[in-house]
DNA sequence: TGAATAAAAGACCCTTATATCCTTTATTCA
DNA sequence: TGAATAAAGGATATAAGGGTCTTTTATTCA
């Protein structure tokens, strides 16, 4: 009488460490002192191999900036910080996430409507549009400002 | 330069179909002709045993009901038609999908918010009370009525 | 009673996400 | 120059979700 539970979510593991490493950065690097795989592995709790490739994932897309060698890292250029959310999560859980129909069905619009189109479109398009609009710089921000757990 | 995307989702594929099938059960099954698991697969063009896993779950659970034999298969009882999509959602994918936070925090406060959290928690909540009171037989009501695709 | 039917149950396999390890490349600095 | 450092990259391992197959149990009806 085993009731497996597939367990379910919003964003995949890569993309909530991508993102959290990403704000981390963004709070953390400065030119002097650049952010490293281990110290954001250890400071966030992700396993570090993996998260390295996260940021690799990340650098080749541009959506972050590193440099090797000693005193090497990860930083944000300007151009970095003002990358929206919507972006990392497009890279790392590709688009159609917030297109895609809460049932599975192939189309998902107000035309062909699941049942549940309706009770569920609101909630992710407003999600959406919220992380289009919002940068990395903010959330950096906002997590400087304190009272926000990383 | 292969840039792997892990697919991420809010429902399972198990629970997409679990509610897809209920709600199939609920505006076909007749007294006189219930529902079998192959009509449904076939009709909802789902893999038969995987279906079959499925309800198996939904029925040890009370959520439809069933009968063996010739003529048998399922159907829902007056109590199952007044079950709520969230009861659905929590046997299939478990308790805590509409409770965790989109980071992974172990913790979902405001306060202790995660970057994200006042930009995702109110979506998230908003889905949630919905489907706490939608029941099957009214999303049946919305199929009969046409003008949804299942 | 027994053949046919359909759900219940359990064993098993495939694919994908997650995680780890090892080697290579680029950079610094003594 | 060469030793040390840190990211890039590739190969591999583990776990979970998704999917298939076979056997068992309950039911109908001829
Ligand atoms: S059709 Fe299912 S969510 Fe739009
Ligand atoms: S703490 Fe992250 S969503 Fe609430």
């Amino acid at each position: 009488m085993s009731t497996t539970q597939s367990e379910s979510h919003v964003l995949s593991k890569s993309c909530q460490y991508a993102l959290r490493a990403v704000v981390y950065i963004a709070a953390n690097a400065t030119p002097s002192h650049l952010t490293g795989a281990q110290e954001m592995a250890d400071s966030l709790e992700i396993p570090k191999h993996f998260l390295s490739k996260i940021l690799q994932q990340l650098t080749r897309n541009q959506l972050v900036s590193s440099t090797k060698g000693p005193n090497g890292g990860f930083y944000l250029s300007e151009e970095n910080e003002r990358t929206t959310i919507d972006r990392i999560v497009e890279i790392m859980d590709g688009p159609g996430l917030f297109k895609a129909c809460v049932l599975g069905m192939p189309e998902c619009s107000a035309v062909h409507p699941c049942p549940l189109h309706f009770q569920a479109v609101d909630y992710r398009d407003g999600l959406y549009h919220k992380l289009k609009r919002l940068t990395i710089q903010e959330l950096a921000d906002v997590v400087h400002k304190g009272h926000v757990q990383l």
